[in-house]
DNA sequence: TCGCACATGTAAATCGTTACATGATTAT
DNA sequence: ATAATCATGTAACGATTTACATGTGCGA
């Protein structure tokens, strides 16, 4: 990602973008699909809709036609040839944004400052999202069984992709904090030798790069 | 996250006053920390300590002392009875924010407007990323086996849920790659229904809250 | 002693969010 | 008819990054 000028893509700008490419919306109505559809691993404000469909329309990408119901005005953009152009030549780039944004890990990093019980909490909370996220797959994959999807999104060969690491990262992170909290219940018992050994221990039997 | 005025503090503020917490340093010195200790889950650009510790400094959890080498100043920061106590306060609060923000994912949602080997490409991508992430974890790893710790986080039985953590999610990532890779590879010959029905039987294969 | 990497920041610009505002629609 | 909710944005603000600037120490 370059970014120099104002009006330099982002991310975000080719995401939405994305959107506007299986057919012609109001700038609200992108703000809606944009926390469906990236929630989960690119979430945004749904204002910031508003400023990116300006940005999108000054590239050329999109052109907003006013349309009212009313006394009130939306905007409705269709993307243009260039901006179908635009984004196919953003896929065949490669990725570059690769973060997560973990408080629970930033606690667990400070918890010797902390009490166990704080520690606790925290794993516990991570549990509770883990499940939550967990859950929001689940009702996808039904939603797919049953036949009950909603046209927009009706690639299931792509989006089994998506569920796929959705439902996985709920569940490696439901789990973490299953084990570690058991770990910490070991704690009282033990000297801190004790809890020496039984940590170098647990570390060599986390996956290795070895077994590729 | 209440985020009012322009001296209330942010996760980051926390973050860099749990270091500060471990002992005084100097802003840069911080500004190292920060990104090897808290680089893989909570990302910040160096140059971020920097306002960071001054508003920490206005806060009164830290006193800045000025230090000279030659004709070039630094600040070095310690942390407050105050600061501490306000340390441990906001690790008994619950934490907020849990987010990714996964590029690949936003390329893989719209792959459909792409080529497939675009797709290889971005799958290929994640798996090296996954490896790379495996390759840090191999190495924090062997240095604890061999003893090899440099003091600053010492704490085995704390950094064993971190690099668990860590491991865990970049071998997810590594084997999401392959598998979603092996899947791709099968739509060659099959036609869209067939795709289709493998999608929804592959999705009725991953993990389920069922399972707790 | 020349150049390069490390140390130590500052300033400007951008990205993104929260808060607000107001019209339309629906349920009661 | 009123209240609540949906639709449709705007504006101000804060959080974060990128770019820059300059001193210091070290190896060739």
């Amino acid at each position: 990602m370059v970014g120099k000028g104002p009006f330099e893509p982002t991310t975000t700008t080719y995401a939405i973008l994305g959107l506007l490419a299986a057919g012609p919306s109001s700038a609200y109505d992108l703000s809606a699909r944009l926390q469906i559809g990236y929630g989960f691993f690119w979430p945004r404000a749904r204002s910031h809709v508003f400023t990116e469909t300006k940005k999108i329309a000054v590239l050329g990408w999109a052109e907003g036609t006013e349309r009212r119901t009313g006394r009130r005005k939306r905007t409705e953009y269709t993307i243009t040839a260039p901006g179908r152009s635009a984004l196919s030549s953003w896929l065949a780039t490669a990725p570059t944004t690769f973060a997560m944004e973990a408080e629970h890990l930033v606690r667990v990093y400070l918890a010797g400052f902390g009490t166990t019980d704080d520690l606790l909490a925290v794993l516990d909370d991570a549990e509770r999202r883990g499940s939550e996220m967990l859950g929001i797959a689940d009702r996808v994959i039904s939603e797919y069984e049953s036949g009950n999807v909603d046209g927009a999104h009706d690639e299931p060969h792509l989006r089994v992709f998506l569920v796929d690491y959705l439902a996985s990262l709920a569940s490696l992170t439901a789990e973490w904090a299953q084990r570690s909290r058991d770990d910490v219940a070991t704690w009282a018992g033990a000297t801190p030798d004790e809890r020496r050994e039984r940590a170098i221990h647990r570390l060599s039997e986390l996956p290795r790069r070895s077994r590729r």
